[in-house]
DNA sequence: CAGAATATTAAACAATGTTCATTTAATCAA
DNA sequence: TTGATTAAATGAACATTGTTTAATATTCTG
């Protein structure tokens, strides 16, 4: 078997990661490997080759999906909310959620060696980017007259904080057995930095 | 060769252990194999399993030893302090400090795929309380009224937004240029939360 | 319809974590 | 001082990994 054409360089770059996604999810990022991703999709290993440099490669690629589709929940989280220190919160618990419900993506994007190099899709770094960008939004709501500098920062502090505590958690290093501690502990962090 | 009794069982452990602790400072915690540990303490990958059950179990005690370390630098830290406010943002520091001076041995404790199962080291989960320990104790100086659940919850929620900080500025995830921006936000977040 | 281009494969490579039978030295009993 | 027992260390083996590349078979082009 050699040249079916069954999908375009493109189609076979979306199958790749889309397998590479659900496979992270169902056996955490360590667990994937190249044969496995090109198992589920019906080609082999050396296909992938072609369209990736390597499997870092396709995990920075599905890292970006991922990104974007927390971007969108964030987005939606803080426009349901009524002030801008609920959009916040709402912004703070739909983070934490996605952290809980999808540790493996959570660990692929965080808590795992995945250099991000020369090759990296550009991706990535606006992907974060615009979620920096969703806070400081509702916090040049909360400080008008504040200078774009210290937004940002303010903005970046508090979502590092965030961003902890989600990270603790789906780690399992908060040992505390507090019912929902990170949720609690979210909540204080959140409303003593804003007020 | 065969049994030459260089060592005793506690000194192989040790040696092994810390031949470890530099592998990972020098080659980060991905590159750091069986065959290298034994090849820089001169032994063979088999003697490793005697004493450890997996390469995974000589990292849970590499962490130990980390994080023993970690805590005396924060306890030093504090107690060069004049105020409790004071203690919380030195310790800030010294563990914003710990990440960027030993970047592989902080991807070790927390941004690796290091899962700490039934066989793990009591010593990890003691080493990390002892840690909130050390800022629970300056909380209960800045809020003498507060209880003990209280203080708990607080100061889990402010060190967790401090490792958030450490842990992307380690990994460059902050994505901005600022100078020293992480040093800055840590002063933004603990300032703002303790205030 | 011949020939060029290329998508896909299959096989190979070195390196990995881990296991285990074998070998060698140290310890113990006499 | 022997001989037998115990235990430490080896080395070879195993399956699996990421990655490369020559060969193959199909589609495209003229």
């Amino acid at each position: 078997m050699a040249r079916r054409n069954d999908h375009s360089k493109e189609e076979l770059a979306e199958l790749v990661i889309d397998a590479t996604r659900h496979l992270v999810d169902e056996l955490g990022p360590g667990r994937v490997t190249a044969r496995k991703i090109a198992d589920r999709i019906g080609y082999t290993p050396g296909t992938l080759y072609q369209r990736f440099a390597n499997l870092n490669d396709i995990f920075l690629h599905v890292n970006a999906v991922n990104l974007a589709q927390l971007e969108t929940q964030l987005g939606a989280a803080a426009a349901s909310a009524e002030t801008p220190i609920d959009a916040v919160l709402e912004m703070g618990y739909a983070y934490l959620n996605y952290a809980a419900s999808h540790p493996n993506r959570f660990a692929l994007m965080f808590t795992s060696h995945v250099p991000h190099g020369e090759d990296a899709p550009g991706h990535v770094q606006e992907r974060v980017d615009a979620l920096f960008a969703l806070v400081t939004q509702q916090m040049s709501v909360i400080w008008p007259e504040a200078d774009a500098e210290t937004l940002e920062l303010r903005a970046r502090a508090l979502w590092s904080g965030v961003h902890g505590v989600a990270s603790l958690s789906v780690r399992d290093q908060l040992f505390t057995r507090h019912w929902q501690a990170d949720r609690k502990m979210l909540n204080e962090l959140i409303t003593r930095f804003l007020r």
